[in-house]
Order: structure tokens, then C-alpha cells, then sequence
DNA sequence: CTGAAAGCGCTTACAG
DNA sequence: CTGAAAGCGCTTACAG
């Protein structure tokens, strides 16, 4: 393919016998243009497909319309649902998206990573990593007068100054054991993710702080540690079952491990849900399909990808206003409400032997 | 978050008591600057973390390193694998990704999109978008001056002038089918994906030839057209059966499908190999904990991905050489090979009744 | 080895 | 309503 020349708005204003200048006008729809050299203008502009060039108008302007996107890897449900949320709300308000990948959520590169993104003069950015370990204490630390606003999302560090949006996971973990409690499960056992995670910790702390609501005991031997992945479910089953043969229900921090979960209950013949119910977190396309149906807790994630968009648009507007005014950022916390979706892998009433 | 100023090159030639045109050098590490100045320089740079703004370069380099990614929803396995395979690859070459989503496959929107790219002068264009029906016709006719080099991927129309890359999905069909024969399977089913998608077309044909091939008669009432949900591969088994009680195997054209079938054949009391051997398209990692554990072919989608953005480049490099130079873009369709990977759900010997 | 000039393709004040 | 001038922040020739 060669490299056709790209038309310059110069080329246009030769050819409407006009200067740049008032090419730029039409370009912009500014008011001041007689209509007569407007429509003319216009129509070459048509006739010859030109269009302006955004890096051009972005460095006079000084915003570029571009916003950068830092995610974990999308072959994880939750960050492509939230990536999918924040790429269709920014071509809604016209941002184009510039998408960095990091391979692993304890990345010591951060400063890299948003120091390349300025450099590439993104009018905002959106750290869509969950949160892991430490992996927010440079949001503590951040320089007050980074040059771009910046919004998080997935996580739900209460220390940091900026703003970010979550879904609020002890709920999750609520909803699930209050749903098996329900359901007549007495001895509720936990799947749960890496506990370094913030997700899998609050999974956690929700279905912990239920048990005791309920005035259940809360025993160390109901808790397996898993990796997100069903294989650590299947492992999970075994240990807990091991713990406590008695074991009625499982809260599973995500359908991955539910699913290891069914799997490991079949090859050993426990019957779900008549020995044994199970929850899920995550409501994926495959849950109600699985054998039996999973019963499973539901994430607006793309709603919260969405609201980062918009979050960080109010910034990106209101630094704009307030140029070298006081610091105007609201650092808030959104938590967005999760939802159980009941199918057949949990009982509903009282055991039925 | 108070938008602080950047530093441009002039204050950092002014701190160092060098012109712009130095600073520019060391930055770009020429060769011919003085030691001495090059590290006054390179130590005023590190002090203030001056990084040069990537616009004003990209605009008077007349190259952005940016490339244009337009793919189809991220909720689909393909889609996203391949979309990862382009991000780690661009990021190693240094190339930042402009992202941008589609929300049908047969999309009108072409000119728009690829429009909007080149006017953000992006280097290139991935098309990631599936060929679906009459989706890449604008491949054909587009005009051979088209400013950026174009590469698609995940699709064959071999009519097209433009590069592509796909997976080989009539060997998927192949694959899948000779081992089922392998197996002992006689009377082979298939539940395919929408017949629009070059995917689905392509792996049934693999499938038929590979019947063809082996003397089976090809019969239409062994063909079930599924969308590829779950619930598609459901209802694919219900016909299926109808029409053949004595299937004794059923390729499925992608695993969600294949668990559909799975999950149907446990409420109709059909046991998986026993009664009816199945494989999947896709290796999700869901896949293997299936009950029984899906047999499936597994697709080179991270390698597509990857191997798309080093043709990109290399088409960017050449049209720069030869510029305005004859066409050198060699319009090369690559195809690449699947690999089956055998588990619980498909017999590998004679069927044992 | 270093700098003054010009230019990349636009838009923003400023005149008229 | 319209245009000449200056500037956004860099890099590319061109001198010396």
C-alpha cells in the first residue's frame, strides 16, 4: 500500500480561495462565517473527504481527546466487562481510548506506565488493575499536581485521594451466604480468591460478618483459599470437606472455582444441592449451563466502567475550568450494588434428605 | 487535581544553558553531542522527569506509533484472546493501541471508523472484526491509496488486496471430525455456529469433507445451526436427536455450545462418551472442568494477535522506504494450524456398549 | 559539536 | 465576516 498524502487544511483553503483560518471555522462550526463561504467550504471538505488532523488540534488545543486505560488482563471476566463498560462510554463522549495491558496486578512499573500515558498527552486516566497487596500505595503518594485526572476502578482503597468506583464485594459475600443460610445451610464453607486481592478479601468479610449476624459459628476449618481458577475450587472442595464432612453449603468466590466445585462433587457422588448447595460470584454466560445450573451473584461492571468515564470526564472539565485553581477533586468512593441470581445449585428451603 | 504544568524542551534547554536542538539530541540520543553536554543534559532531564510531548513529535516525524485496533466485543473468547496477542505485542515494538469496539460484526460504520483512525494518524490498522456475511467488502474496493496500511485478522476472504491472518478453522472442523471417527463414531453430528461467520462455514466444511473423506454419507438431518450460546448447543442436541436417535457423536463448534450439549445430555439421561462423544472448539480454561471434561481444539488466537501487529510493521517500515514508490504490500493470507486436545467427553477407542 | 531558521498542521487571539 | 501573525512543542535540514 502506499502511503496516499493526507490532504492539510491549507490544500482546502487554496482551493475555497479562503484562508486556513476560516477553514478552521467551518471546521468547527463557528458561527461567525458568512453562509455563502460556509457552504462552499463545506462542500469541499466533502468532496475531497478531509479531515482534520487530531494530533494538530490536539497540541493547540491542548486536550487531545484521548484517554488512557490501564487493565489486567482480559482473559479475566471482570476486567474485559469493565474495559467493554469504559470503551463504549468514551466513544459515547467522543474519547478515543488508548488501552495498556499489565501482565500482572503487583507491577512495580506504575510510574512508567502513567509517566508514558502523559507523555502521550491523555487528557485522563483510568487504572482499571485490581487492587492487589499494595499495589495502590502509589495512589497515596501521588504527587498532588499530577498533570492529568486519574480515577480508579475495582478496588476500594479508603486511603488514597482519588476517586474510585467498585463494586461493593462485602455485599457480594453477603447476599451469597445470606441466600444459603436461606436455604437451611448451617455449616457454610468459603471458597475464596487469593486474599491478597481486595475482591476476595471483602467476598470474604461479607460472608464471615453473615455467619455471625446469624449466630453461626465462624470456623477457620470452613475456609479454603483458592486461586480464581476451578481447579483451586475442586482443590477447595476436597479440603473442606476433609475438614468437615458435615459441610451443607459452599460460598465460591467466583463460577471458576463453582464450577470446580460441581465438578469435584460429582466424582464424588455428592448430590447438589441435596448435600450440598453452592453459590457463585460472576453470573457468566456459561453458569446456567453448568451441571447442575449455578446460582451466582451478578456485577454491574459494565455500569462501573461506564461511571469511570464519566467520573473522569467531570475531572477532565473541571481542571479545565479551574486551571491552576484550588484543588477541586471530590475524592469519592462509589460502591455500585450486586445482584443474586438464583438458579438450581442451591436449595432454597430447608434441607430436604 | 490541579493540572500542573508540563515541562517543555525550551525550559529544559534553558535550565541546561543548551538550545532546543540539543535537548532534542539527547533525547533522541544522536551521536554528535559532547559528552559533557550530553550528560548535563540527560542529568537536567532525570532531575525534573522532562518526557517530551509524543504529539508534537508524532507530528512533525509524520509517525504516531500508534496503532488502530478495531475489534468486536470483548466478551467473546476469540475476540479477546487475539485482542491480548496485539496489545503484548504492540507494547514490545512500541506501539501504543488505540482501541475501538464494535458492537455488531456487520457493522455500515466502516468508513467512519477507519476514517476517525487515520485522521488521529494512527500508523496502522488492525481489523480484528470477524467476517461475518458481506462485512469485508469495503476490503475490496478500498482504494489503493489509502493513507495507512491495513493487516485483518480472524477472517479469509481471499479476494482481498489487504493482508490477513486467521486461524485455520477448516483444519478445526478436520481435526475434530477425524477424531470422533477415530473414536468409533459412525453417525457424526454437527451443531454449528451462525452460518454467516466464515468460522462456522469453514469448520463445517472441515467436518463434511473429513465424513466425505472417510466414506460417511454427509446427511442434512445431522447438521443443527447454533448461535454460539449455550443454549444454542442445547437446543442443537434436542434436534439432533430427533432427527438421528442414533447419533453417536456431535462435533460443536465452539465449547459453550459443547457445554449446552453436555448439560442437555444429562437431563435426557444420555451418558458423555458413552452414548454420545463430543468436542468442542475454543480450550477455555472453563473447559476442561466441564463434566465430563471436554475434549476441544485449541486455537493459536494470542499468536494471530501478535503475529498481526509484526505485519503491520513491517508494512509501515516499507511504505516509508519506498515512499510514493510502486505497491510493495505482498497481500499474504496466513493461515494458522489448531491443535486437539483430547480429555473425558469423546471415546478414543471403539464404542463399548 | 552546536545553534538559528523553518516547518509539521492546526487554532487562538488580534486587527480590520 | 475575514485574514495576517503568532504559537502549540517538537524535529529536520542547513550552516558554521
Amino acid at each position: 500500500m502506499t502511503a496516499g498524502r493526507r490532504l492539510t487544511i491549507k490544500e482546502v483553503a487554496r482551493a475555497a480561495g479562503v484562508s486556513t483560518q476560516t477553514v478552521s471555522r467551518v471546521l468547527n462550526n463557528r458561527p461567525d462565517v458568512s453562509p455563502e463561504t460556509f457552504d462552499r467550504v463545506q462542500q469541499i471538505i466533502e468532496d475531497t473527504g478531509y479531515a482534520p488532523n487530531m494530533l494538530a488540534r490536539s497540541l493547540t488545543q491542548g486536550r487531545s481527546h484521548n484517554l488512557g486505560v490501564v487493565a489486567y488482563g482480559l482473559d479475566y471476566f471482570g476486567p474485559s466487562r469493565v474495559l467493554t463498560g469504559i470503551e463504549l462510554q468514551a466513544a459515547d463522549m467522543g474519547y478515543a481510548i488508548s488501552l495498556n495491558l499489565i501482565h500482572a496486578p503487583e507491577t512495580d512499573d506504575v510510574d512508567r506506565l502513567l509517566n508514558s500515558l502523559v507523555a502521550r498527552q491523555v487528557d485522563g486516566i483510568i487504572w482499571a488493575i485490581p487492587q492487589v497487596g499494595n499495589n495502590r500505595a502509589w495512589a497515596r503518594t501521588m504527587s498532588p499536581d499530577f498533570p492529568v485526572p486519574v480515577v480508579l476502578v475495582g478496588g476500594m482503597d479508603d486511603q488514597t485521594a482519588l476517586a474510585s468506583i467498585a463494586i461493593d464485594n462485602r455485599a457480594i459475600g453477603r447476599i451469597a451466604t445470606e441466600h444459603l443460610l436461606a436455604g437451611g445451610a448451617r455449616r457454610v464453607g468459603i471458597v475464596t480468591g487469593p486474599l491478597a486481592w481486595w475482591e476476595a478479601q471483602q467476598r470474604e468479610l461479607g460472608w464471615r460478618e453473615t455467619l455471625a449476624a446469624h449466630g453461626v459459628a465462624v470456623e477457620d476449618r470452613h475456609v479454603a483459599i483458592g486461586d480464581w481458577t476451578a481447579n483451586s475450587g475442586e482443590d477447595g472442595l476436597d479440603t473442606l470437606l476433609e475438614q468437615d464432612p458435615a459441610l451443607d453449603a459452599i460460598f465460591a468466590s467466583n463460577d471458576q472455582m463453582a464450577l470446580g466445585i460441581l465438578h469435584g462433587a460429582h466424582r464424588k457422588g455428592r448430590r447438589i444441592p441435596g448435600d450440598l448447595s453452592v453459590v457463585g460470584v460472576d453470573n457468566t454466560a456459561e453458569a446456567s449451563h453448568f451441571w447442575p445450573s449455578l446460582t451466582t451473584v451478578d456485577q454491574p461492571l459494565r455500569n462501573a466502567g461506564a461511571l469511570a468515564v464519566k467520573m473522569i470526564d467531570r475531572s477532565i472539565l473541571r481542571a479545565r475550568d479551574v486551571r491552576r485553581g484550588p484543588d477541586a477533586t471530590v475524592a469519592d468512593a462509589t460502591l455500585l450494588a450486586p445482584e443474586l441470581v438464583v438458579r438450581e445449585s442451591s436449595r432454597t428451603g430447608p434441607i430436604s434428605v
